[in-house]
RNA sequence: CGGGGCAUAGCGCAGUCCGGUUAGCGCGCCUGCUUUGGGAGCAGGAGGUCCCCAGUUCGAAUCUGGGUGCCCCGACCA
């Protein structure tokens, strides 16, 4: 195996398949288009479940757990969710050797099945709104495939809720996006664009997709979380009303709201570099790795007491400390493992340490070393980290920022999008042709309609059509 | 599905054009000794249906025919 990983400025995307498996977070499997998820890459993964979970359930949801087999019929209720996912499935039609009566959808999401059992869980306006969360696997039968990106089989999480009201489906379907953002910007370090999905690009069956989207490190758009209003499209497809206060039988409003191992996807290339993955302190499975260093059985014992002296207070301020004590790779092997592992903050810890009462600690980020006492070392690491999540984010931010191209010129914008140079902001005349035509002219799509865009000024016209702009909209080649 | 490429040790490859002893190299792996502050050194060792099937030949990794799998590039997508 060869050392490094392919340069982000030689070939962006031979560097994330090489960071993946450096950094051992997953393999390819034998069948095409699905992924191993090895223990490190897991472990990421539970450190972003655990974060939405608790998030979710203070927001007042539950979790369930709805089957993965779902009746072919069932996906065909929803007109345009039919449409939208026939395509991409994946159908059993044999089980114990014989054929099915009916073939089974293995789900591509679950609103259908879900639905159809609100249906006998929804009577009266008392049982509203219903909450419900679930982690589960989904198979999508994409063309083509990447690891983390887009496999066939992936995890994710899926909201799905019933409430009385269209605006109260509405408001629960911004808060659960304002979830997601929270995650992303405050956890992931990842600033992210917030806004609405234009028609061609919402989820099949919503009347309103909410997004957020992110810019990795080629300047490429990722989609990376989804939250949509559906109306009442689910209730009809599956007759689910509710009598309410009056005694008024209502069709019930819908939302559902998901984010996939996608995001894994999204850490390493928001903040990755030539080194390897860079990982958030916050979400980092190791915040901390002790390397220890000696020659000889003796210093080995007074190393190892010098690092146990630092590891159990740090451990008792919360923090993710790993002692990496292997005895058959050397201490150089150890620091470049653990840089393309991502781990943020490195503590060195030598015989000449020990004599000085000190630690060498190096940060990830910036691969900035300083050395301290071992009094400062346990009193200071968690600012340490708290600044290194802060400055993560900041990097990103501005990275995006000046990345982003405002104007209402289309040349312009064919440029731009033509050289790689990121996100263009850019009055749009809301309809479908000009989404096509930029598409057609550049590869890049709508990403969203911002929600803190700028305001269309009268007289403002679409760079494209010439037409009065109904809205700034961003257009990003993506993922 | 269209276009291009590849298949030889766990991984990455050479050998194939022009058939000929026991199929090599690097990395990794195992054993021992010496090492250990930025991917250690030396010595020894294990490991192969050369993608599959058929054919040509005294002889096939190498030539011929068929098949299979994978990768990359384009049309769909969290």
């Amino acid at each position: 195996m060869s050392k490094g990983v392919t340069k982000q400025s030689e070939n962006y995307s031979r560097w994330y398949t090489d960071v993946v498996q450096k950094a051992e977070l997953a393999d390819y499997s034998p069948v095409k288009g699905c992924m191993v998820i090895r223990p490190y890459g897991y472990s990421i993964w539970e450190s972003l479940q655990q974060t939405l979970d608790r998030m979710f359930k203070d927001t007042g949801h539950q979790n369930a757990y709805f089957p993965m087999f779902i009746p072919q019929s069932y996906l065909e209720k929803e007109a345009e969710h039919v449409e939208g996912f026939a395509p991409e499935t994946a159908v059993v039609t044999h089980g114990g050797g014989k054929e099915l009566d009916e073939p089974l959808v293995v789900r591509p999401t679950s609103e259908t099945i879900i639905w159809s059992m609100y249906q006998k869980w929804i009577g009266s306006y008392r049982d509203l709104p219903l909450l419900i969360n679930q982690w589960a696997n989904v198979v999508r039968w994409e063309m083509r495939t990447r690891l983390f990106l887009r496999t066939t089989e992936f995890l994710w999480q899926e909201g799905h809720t019933a409430h009385a009201t269209f605006d109260e489906a509405e408001e629960e379907a911004r808060r659960m996006l304002e979830v997601y953002r929270t995650m992303a910007e405050e956890y992931m370090a990842i600033p992210v664009l917030t806004g609405i999905k234009s028609e061609s690009e919402k989820f099949a069956g919503a009347v309103h997709t909410y997004t957020i989207e992110a810019m990795m490190g080629d300047k490429k758009a990722l989609q990376s979380g989804t939250s949509h209003n559906l109306g009442q499209n689910f209730a009809k497809a599956f007759d689910v009303q509710f009598q309410n206060e009056n005694n008024e039988l209502e069709y019930v409003y819908a939302t559902s709201w998901g984010v996939s191992t996608r995001l894994v996807g999204a850490l390493i290339m928001a903040h990755g570099d030539d080194q390897g993955l860079v990982l958030p302190p916050k979400l980092a499975p190791h915040q901390a790795v002790i390397v220890p260093i000696w020659r000889n059985d003796d210093q080995k014992a007074e190393v190892m007491e010098a690092v146990d002296n630092i590891a159990s207070p740090l451990r008792e301020k919360d923090v993710r400390v790993h002692v990496d004590d292997r005895e058959t790779v050397t201490p150089g092997f150890k620091f470049n493992d653990w840089e393309m592992k991502g781990v943020p903050l490195r503590i060195e810890i030598g015989p000449r340490d020990v004599e000085n009462d000190q630690a060498v600690l190096v940060r990830r980020l910036t691969r900035e070393k300083a050395t301290l006492s071992m009094d400062e070392v346990t009193s200071t690491v968690p600012d340490i980290l708290e600044d290194i999540q802060q400055t993560m984010f900041d990097r990103a931010l501005k990275f995006r920022e000046d990345n982003t191209l405002t104007t209402t010129d289309y040349d312009e914008l064919r440029e731009f999008i033509d050289n790689d140079s990121g996100f263009v902001l850019a009055p749009w005349d809301g309809t479908g042709e000009t989404e096509e035509k930029v598409k057609d002219d550049t590869r890049a799509t709508i990403r969203c309609i911002p929600f803190d865009g700028p305001e269309v000024e009268d007289g403002a016209e679409d760079p494209v059509s010439g037409k009065p702009a109904k809205h700034w909209v961003y257009y990003s080649r993506a993922y």
